[in-house]
DNA sequence: AAAAAAGTGTATCAAAGTGTCACAAGCGCC
DNA sequence: GGCGCTTGTGACACTTTGATACACTTTTTT
């Protein structure tokens, strides 16, 4: 009994990040999105992730180098992109230890199917993890079904969340009792950045209330920050 | 809209400490400079601090000690100074914990390079780690629920604070007895500077005691010290 | 002691930020 | 296609906050 799959998508282009995540997380994959060396470090450092999807070229520290260090320290899954076709560097990137490769532009299916591959078999052989793998998150007087992404109640009620709503809570209780932005927020759960006046957040609050507060006027899990945001005000536990 | 950054100076030159709080406040930085680990201390308790640079070599408690210490109890972003380019002291150093390091002599200007990539990195992501969970704190007849940012009465009635009401608060609770300048009550509850003639403190500390004081026309609780801030005039119990 | 200056309390107002409803575009699914 | 569900946008009401104004208090000056 897996949790779902939590994938870290590492690439410098805002859209192919927010368009890859929102295809993964429509596939009900976790994901998580950084924008270079930095994020991706600290990603794997705050959450379980199970598989990298590592864009080659990218500023800075360089692709091919952060999936070496990767290398060195874990056997983490990794799936490398690339914009170019060149046969050096899929020798490259193999060698380097890569999983699996994709050359842009490609077809999201096609890297969902070589996501699927690459966990199948690296899930056959078991392997450590940086983190042990979670099973059920509670809070409040809920629990997570992460792989059918749905709540349950104390009476065993079940309550079914949409992809959003998911994706906003799982970027709560993965960073309980702290003081997140809306940008933050929408990095987290769709790894894009905010339009101007985007209120998107705002309403998936509103909806992700409604169904887990007792009473959505004065909500006591997850807080208004005036000015800076929404912090999630209840202790989480995995079991 | 983020307030400038505190950036907290340790260094027991005092030359040293003039000229980069200088610079960096030259750069739009907000600078507090401290000779050694009894002033670091009493400058975190004071003030809202958002990055420690930390001169390794100095007399009585080093600095290596002294970042180890600020790890111990948050994650405060650390760089560090130094006079010698050992390699074995930046592998020390970075294994602390220090998020940065850098080998006096060193040109301010890369320093400023530093604090900036530093500050971005951290606010790019909250943090796993925080300060420790909050106890129940009481005082007089009320307690603060500080999970759910709320006083209860001694018959259960709960009023709610706003955001800036329960910053004010908790930066009361946290130097009872204190003579607190509304500067410094400015940058504990906000971490900004004061503009001329502000007198938002004023009007917060009028609003919170509507709500603490049995009657606000004679405080008993938050005293006002006549050319010189507030007073929070009552003990504090954790427990 | 009176007058002036400095500092404070708070009502009132405007701006900024937030909650949420209605609606439409998008998508998946027959 | 048509239906239902999800999600972002715009709109509007409401809340929170800081600025301003003025009365009042405390201190300083004369």
């Amino acid at each position: 009994m897996e949790p779902t799959p939590h994938i870290l998508i590492v690439d410098d282009h805002e859209e192919i990040r927010s368009l890859l995540a929102k295809y993964l997380r429509k596939h009900s994959y976790r994901v998580t999105a950084a924008d270079g060396g930095t994020a991706m470090k600290r990603a794997l450092q705050d959450s379980a992730i199970d598989l990298v999807v590592l864009d080659i070229m990218m500023p800075g520290e360089d692709g091919l180098s952060l999936c070496r260090s990767l290398r060195a320290t874990s056997d983490m899954p990794v799936i490398l992109l690339t914009a170019m076709a060149e046969e050096t560097d899929r020798v490259i990137g193999l060698e380097i230890g890569a999983d699996d490769y994709l050359t842009k532009p490609f077809n999201p299916r096609e890297l969902l199917a070589r996501i699927k591959a690459v966990l199948r078999r690296s899930q056959s052989l078991p392997r450590q993890r940086e983190k042990p793998v979670e099973s059920r998150l509670s809070f409040d007087r809920w629990q997570v079904n992460t792989e059918q992404r749905e709540l349950i109640d104390n009476a065993d009620v079940i309550t079914p969340l949409s992809t959003a709503e998911f994706a906003l809570l799982m970027a709560f209780l993965d960073h309980p009792r702290r003081v997140l932005s809306r940008e933050q927020l929408l990095d987290l759960t769709q790894g894009r950045e905010a339009k101007s006046f985007d209120r998107s957040i705002d309403n998936q609050v509103s909806r992700l209330r409604k169904k887990i507060e007792i009473d959505p006027k004065t909500p006591r899990l997850i807080k208004t920050v005036w000015g800076g945001g929404y912090t999630f005000a209840s202790d989480v536990t995995r079991s």
